[in-house]
DNA sequence: CTGCCCGTAAACACGT
DNA sequence: GACGTGTTTACGGGCA
C-alpha cells in the first residue's frame, strides 16, 4: 500500500471511528456501555430540530428556544443525526463489504489463494491499526473542539472520549489473536467471510480502542476481541434509560455524578443541568464537537469515495495524486522510463491494456514502495538508475509531507532531488533546507541534526558543486559525479530498523502492528502475472514528478492530516518487510522482487527488456541500460 | 576482517 | 557575539 493509499485507508477507517465518536458525542455518552435506555421523545418543532448547527448559531438557538426546548432540541437533533449517520454508514459498510467480497471471490478464482488471503489479513490488520490511529487523531480533534470551552465552565472530561489504546493492550490482543488460531485459519474464518469480517474488524477495533477505564474489567484470559463492547456503538435506547445516564452515573460532560437510578438521575439532571450559562456553554461545546465531527466525517467520506474510486472499487473521479497502478505494456513502460529527471514531464502510465480489477492485483491494492522503504535513510535507495526518488516522491509526497516518516533515501539523493526539481537546477543551502522541511514532515524536527548532515553531504560529495552566485552561493549537482558513486546496495536489516527506531522517541503501538503484519506474510509476488504487469508498472512508473506543484499545500503544523508516528509506520513497514510481505509500488517493487529467493526473476535478468539486475542479493539495483540519460551506465565506483 | 557507505556529531573557519 | 554557511574530522553501524 502506498503511502497515499495508506492515508486513504486511514480515512476510510476514520469513517468508522468518526461514526463511533459521533454517536457517542451525539448521545452525550461518556461510557461506551451506558446506553440502554431511550429518552422519551421530547416535542420540539421539527423545523427547528432539523436545523443543523451550521444553520443556526447556538446563541440564536438559545434565543429562540426555551430552556426545555433547547435541551430537547439537542436530543432530537442528535437522534435524527444519529439515524442518518447510521443509515449512511450502513450503506458505506455494505458497499465496502461488497467490494471486499468481490475481492475475496476474485481471489478464490485464482489458483493461488493463499497469498490473497494473507493479503486480506494484512489488509485488515492495517485497517485495524488505521482505526486506532484515527481514533487518536479524532481524539485530538475533539480536544481541539473543547478548547473553546469558556473558562470557568465545566470541562468535558477527556475520559469521555475514546482513549488511545495502550500498546500493551494491543500487544496482548494480538497475542491472543495469533495464539488463538494460526494465521491461515484466521484467514479462512475471517478473510474469506468478508460479510462478517469487516464488521468483526470494526467491533474488534472498537473493543480494542475502548477506554481502558472500563468499569467492568474483563477477567484475565478473556479476550476483549471476543467480547466486544458493542454497546459502545449501540445507541438503541430502551425505555427507562436516558442518553445521559449510564453505568449509574450522569454522563453530562464533566459531571459523572453517581445516580442510583434513573429517577434520581432525572432529578439530578433537572437540578444540576438546568438551563443556565454553564449548561448552555457545555451544550455549545458539545455542538461544536458534533460539528467538527460532522465536518470530519464529510471529509473522510469524501476521501473514502476517492479511495474506492482509486482502487476501482467504484466509479468516481480519480484522485489527483494516486494514479492507479494499472497494467502497462512494455512499450508504455519503456516510454515512461525515459523520464528520469524530475522535470522530465512525467506521464503516468495510462493503462495500455485492459484494466484488470485491482482487487485481483495485490500490488495495486496493497502497493507501496514505501512500505518497506520506510526505514532508515541509509536504506540507500538511490534513484540513479530508475528514478525512484522522483517517482516515489511524486506518488507519495503527500505521505511524506504529513507522516513523520524518514524518507528512505540518502541525504545525497534527497539533496540531488531537491536541486534537480528546480528549473535552474540550483539551490541555496537555505532553499535545500526548505525543500526538506516542505517535503518531509520528518525533517520538521531535529533540524540541527539533519541540517548538519545536509551540509556535511554537500561538502563531502563531489557530486555537489558549489557555485558562487550574485546573491550568494548556490549548490548544483554534477550528475556525472553523482553517477560515478558506487551503486548503492540495499540494506534493510533489522539492525537498521533497530537503529532507526531507537533513534526516535516514539514508543507506542508499533510492536503490535509489527507483530500483526509480521504474522501475515503474503508473498504477493508469487504470481508471475503480478510481476510482469503491475509490478512492471510500479517499477517504471514515473507518476507526477512535479512535486513542487503541490507542496504549497503543506500545512506548516503538519497536523491537519491523520498521522502515524514514524515508528508506527516504520515498524509496520518493517514488520511487513521482515516477514516477507511484499508491497509493490514504484521503487519498492524492485526490492519486493528481491525479497523473494529465486522465483520468477532470476538473479541475472528480468523479463522486461532493457532491464538488468546489477546486484544479486536481497535488494539489488536494477538498471536500465537503454536509458540515454546515463550512457555510461552505472559506473561502480572503484 | 576489511573496506566502503552512511549518518551523526563536532570542531573550526569565515562572512554577515 | 550570534548566526548561517561551509569544511573537515571522527566515530559507529551496517553491509558485502
Amino acid at each position: 500500500m502506498s503511502p497515499v493509499e495508506l492515508l486513504h485507508f486511514q480515512q476510510q477507517q476514520a469513517l468508522q471511528v468518526a461514526r463511533q465518536f459521533l454517536l457517542q458525542q451525539a448521545t452525550g455518552l461518556s461510557s461506551p456501555s451506558s446506553n440502554e435506555g431511550k429518552q422519551p421523545a421530547v416535542q420540539v418543532p421539527v423545523s427547528v430540530a432539523m436545523m443543523s448547527p451550521q444553520m443556526i448559531t447556538p446563541q440564536q438557538m438559545q434565543q429562540i428556544l426555551s430552556p426545555p426546548q433547547l435541551q430537547a432540541l439537542l436530543q432530537q437533533q442528535q437522534a435524527i443525526m444519529l439515524q442518518q449517520l447510521q443509515e449512511y454508514y450502513k450503506k458505506q459498510q455494505e458497499q465496502l463489504h461488497l467490494q471486499l467480497l468481490t475481492q475475496q471471490q476474485a481471489g478464490k478464482q485464482q489458483p493461488k489463494e493463499q497469498p490473497l488471503g494473507n493479503k486480506q489479513l494484512a489488509f485488515q490488520q492495517q485497517l485495524l491499526q488505521m482505526q486506532q490511529l484515527q481514533q487518536q487523531h479524532l481524539l485530538n480533534l475533539q480536544r481541539q473542539g473543547l478548547v473553546s470551552l469558556p473558562p470557568g465552565q465545566g470541562t468535558v472530561p477527556l475520559q469521555t472520549l475514546p482513549q488511545a489504546v495502550c500498546p500493551s493492550d494491543l500487544q496482548q490482543l494480538w497475542k491472543e489473536v495469533t495464539a488463538a488460531q494460526p494465521v491461515e485459519d484466521s484467514i479462512k474464518q475471517e478473510g474469506l467471510d468478508l460479510t462478517t469480517n469487516t464488521s468483526n474488524s470494526t467491533s474488534f477495533s472498537a473493543a480494542k480502542v475502548s477506554p481502558p477505564i472500563s468499569h467492568h474489567p474483563l477477567p484475565n484470559g478473556q479476550s476483549t476481541m471476543h467480547t466486544p463492547r458493542r454497546d459502545s456503538s449501540s445507541h438503541e435506547e430502551t425505555p427507562g434509560s436516558h442518553p445521559l445516564y449510564g453505568h449509574g452515573e450522569c454522563k453530562w460532560p464533566g459531571c459523572e455524578t453517581l445516580c442510583e437510578d434513573l429517577g434520581q438521575f432525572v432529578k439530578h439532571l433537572n437540578t444540576e443541568h438546568a438551563l443556565d450559562d454553564r449548561s448552555t456553554a457545555q451544550c455549545r461545546v458539545q455542538m461544536q464537537v458534533v460539528q467538527q465531527l460532522e465536518i470530519q466525517l464529510a471529509k473522510e467520506s469524501e476521501r473514502l469515495q476517492a479511495m474506492m474510486a482509486h482502487l476501482h472499487m467504484r466509479p468516481s473521479e480519480p484522485k489527483p495524486f494516486s494514479q492507479p497502478l494499472n497494467l502497462v505494456s512494455s512499450a508504455t513502460l519503456s516510454k515512461s522510463t525515459s523520464d528520469t529527471f524530475p522535470d522530465g514531464l512525467p506521464h503516468p502510465p495510462t493503462s495500455a491494456t485492459a484494466p484488470i480489477t485491482p482487487l485481483r492485483q495485490g500490488p495495486s491494492v496493497i502497493s507501496s514502495s514505501t512500505l518497506h522503504n520506510v526505514g532508515p535513510i541509509r536504506r540507500r535507495n538511490s534513484e540513479k538508475f530508475c528514478t525512484p526518488i522522483s517517482s516515489e516522491l511524486a506518488q507519495n509526497h503527500e505521505f511524506y509531507k504529513n507522516a513523520d516518516v524518514r524518507p528512505p533515501f540518502t541525504y545525497a539523493s534527497l539533496i540531488r532531488q531537491a536541486i534537480l526539481e528546480t528549473p535552474d537546477r540550483q539551490l541555496t543551502l537555505n532553499e535545500i533546507y526548505n525543500w526538506f522541511t516542505r517535503m518531509f514532515a520528518y525533517f520538521r524536527r531535529n533540524t540541527a541534526t539533519w541540517k548538519n548532515a545536509v551540509r556535511h553531504n554537500l561538502s563531502l560529495h563531489k557530486c555537489f558543486v558549489r557555485v558562487e552566485n550574485v546573491k550568494g552561493a548556490v549548490w548544483t549537482v554534477d550528475e556525472h559525479e553523482y553517477q560515478k558513486r558506487r551503486p548503492p546496495k540495499m540494506t534493510g536489516s533489522p539492525t537498521l530498523v533497530k537503529n532507526m527506531i531507537s533513534g526516535l522517541g516514539y514508543g507506542a503501538l508499533n510492536a503490535s502492528y509489527q507483530a500483526a503484519l509480521a504474522e501475515s506474510s503474503f508473498p504477493l509476488l508469487n504470481s508471475p502475472t503480478m510481476i510482469n504487469t503491475s509490478s512492471a508498472s510500479g517499477m517504471l512508473h514515473v507518476g507526477h514528478d512535479d512535486v513542487s506543484s503541490t507542496v504549497e499545500q503543506v500545512n506548516s503544523n503538519g497536523s491537519n492530516s491523520p498521522r502515524l508516528s514514524p515508528q508506527q509506520y516504520r515498524s509496520a513497514w518493517l514488520g511487513a518487510r521482515g516477514r516477507g510481505i511484499v508491497l509493490v509500488g514504484v521503487t519498492g517493487l524492485l526490492e519486493g522482487l528481491g525479497l523473494r529467493d529465486g522465483g520468477t526473476w532470476g538473479t541475472g535478468s528480468c523479463s522486461l527488456p532493457h532491464m538488468a539486475r546489477d546486484h544479486t542479493g536481497m535488494e539489488g539495483v536494477w538498471t536500465e541500460s537503454f536509458l540515454g540519460l546515463h550512457p555510461a551506465g552505472p559506473a561502480p565506483r572503484g
